[in-house]
DNA sequence: GCTAAATGTAAAGCTTACTTTACTCTATTC
DNA sequence: GAATAGAGTAAAGTAAGCTTTACATTTAGC
């Protein structure tokens, strides 16, 4: 699954600190989404969602095809 | 977080065992997110969304208030 | 009231999301 | 050129999503 967040986040002039403390998560967290090394978990795709205010599928991109976990 | 699965799944007349093999998942998943013991991975928000035709978040809500994990 | 289908519970086990810590690299800036 | 900020890696540990199995309860039709 493919991901806007570093996007978003930089038009939002926000460092990987700064989005993890609005979050509530770890810097890790911030680093490992945005290198889409794991997707997250839905509470967290909300949080962002709203954060940059706008839907869950204009962050995430979710591909049929692949049958992901 | 609360969802409109279990109405959701009534409306498409689909048992809880139709449902899980469509989503590819156990039934027992199924049972769990509709008594909303846990929240589903964002993979499976979007295959759900993709089965009812419609938005992640018209299936979840989520309430800012509560930190939920 | 039996039967069978649908729904539910419980528990053990695996996988993945997320944390924490510690250390590296690159750019500024002073 | 030392210091600081921002981004990155790695690895070990915890927490939450999901599976599997086995068994209980509810509901509907006969």
């Amino acid at each position: 699954m493919k991901n806007r967040i570093k996007e978003l986040r930089a038009k939002k002039d926000l460092t990987q600190d700064q989005l993890a403390e609005q979050l509530g998560v770890s810097r890790q967290t911030i680093i490992s989404l945005e290198r889409e090394r794991y997707n997250p978990s839905i509470i967290l795709a909300f949080k962002l969602a709203h954060i940059f205010n706008c839907k869950i599928e204009d962050i995430f991109i979710y591909e049929e095809e692949k049958d992901e976990k």
